[in-house]
DNA sequence: AATTCTTTTGACCAATTGGTCAGGTTGACG
DNA sequence: CGTCAACCTGACCAATTGGTCAAAAGAATT
């Protein structure tokens, strides 16, 4: 899903690719922070600092650049879930994830929040990779959760709520960062607090569907 | 908090409030599918059945129609959590708390959809309702949990957290209903759906810190 | 050096939109 | 009924904004 970059074969090229980065990650942040419709052309062109004619050279439209953000953090969290194919017990397999959800949350807050922003508003843009590819996606790891069900590795469970469980409280911590920090004085947490949560969070979620831990050796 | 409805005297009282009431509802409505920016007052006007001049007679600006609209899920959120002070008990507390935020995400799924967004982009509007009204509500019912902690009736858990899990699993039945209706085969949630992500999401957080349950009768 | 293709940029435009306002309508009340 | 205040509404305006375009500047190639 993740292309590895292959290497620029000319200035021109490796300046179009900064270009390019450069007002996709803006553009994420200006989404993020006021929406669709809020952010303008101008704000991210500023941002970026490049003229906004600029933007609609490599950008047509608003919507070109928007899609681009929002498939950008879908292929981060597909590829997160690798764990369910490489990891055999629930433990790790789930343990991973939700860690790993956890750093993305708190490496990409922007991404996760035009994600948030795009689907409350009805996914107007990307219905169509919900009704595809992410159908697909839970379709695979809900078998997976069963097959472990069946196995008696855990208690039984809804796969599709937890699986809703684990998305929840894992981009919560992305989503609503504005309200957390203010709930923690005002501050965005620190390395200690996000370790905290991240364990917090996966302790509980596995210890809630009753998952058979490996024996302490 | 919620203040109880006084009978109008006289029908322009009652056609006032009949008024504000529609302009809010369908307000609610608007800003939530399309946020605040994309809101626009005409199509708000046009939901209500109103000429955009008569909204802006009953809210001065868009600015205000939609605070109002905001603080109302805060408040009904807020009140959800009385069972933490009317039940002794940590599994009837939470269990009434997390069942009556799961109704809340049910009956008022656009107001939740609000606030969501008005976070997301940093609180921008109701700031000062973090800092305050929500910074008190959290470290009293945080106390609560610490006590139970303290009295063993939970296992040992960083009650924010709690909260935060609490929160955003059933918050996002409403947020994230689109999402969610998609891969329920494009239909929303039905009454035995409804109950069954609730007695899930109640189930695997109660057994997920442990919450000694009342032995059956 | 000349030519060609890509990239950059300021100026501009049409459409949208929050808010205003003057004048009309309706209910309350004596 | 007459008066007054509350309420309603069509027409209008200034500001914003996504997108265009022609011309300039820069890189690649011969």
């Amino acid at each position: 899903m993740l292309v590895p970059v292959e290497k620029p074969k000319s200035k021109r090229e490796g300046l179009r690719r900064e270009t390019l980065a450069l007002i996709l990650a803006t553009g994420e942040r200006i989404f993020a922070d006021h929406g669709f419709k809020g952010a303008t052309m101008q704000a991210i062109a500023d941002g970026a600092n490049l003229p906004k004619a600029n933007l609609h050279y490599y950008f047509p439209t608003k919507h070109d650049l928007y899609r681009q953000v929002v498939e950008r953090i879908f292929n981060i969290w597909l590829d997160a879930a690798e764990s369910f194919d490489t990891q055999a017990n629930p433990e790790q397999a789930l343990g991973t994830y939700i860690r790993k959800k956890m750093e993305i949350s708190r490496s990409h807050p922007y991404g996760s929040k035009v994600w948030a922003n795009e689907v409350i508003h009805g996914a107007p843009i990307i219905h169509d990779y919900l009704e595809t590819t992410l159908t697909e996606w839970t379709d695979s790891r809900i078998a997976v959760i069963e097959r472990w069900e069946s196995e008696g590795l855990i208690d039984p469970v809804n796969p599709r709520h937890l699986l809703y469980m684990i998305w929840s409280t894992t981009q919560h911590y992305a989503d609503f960062s504005h309200q957390i920090a203010t709930l923690n004085g005002g501050v965005p947490f620190n390395d200690a607090q996000w370790a905290q949560a991240t364990e917090c969070v996966t302790n509980i979620i596995l210890k809630g569907i009753g998952v058979k831990r490996a024996a302490p050796s």
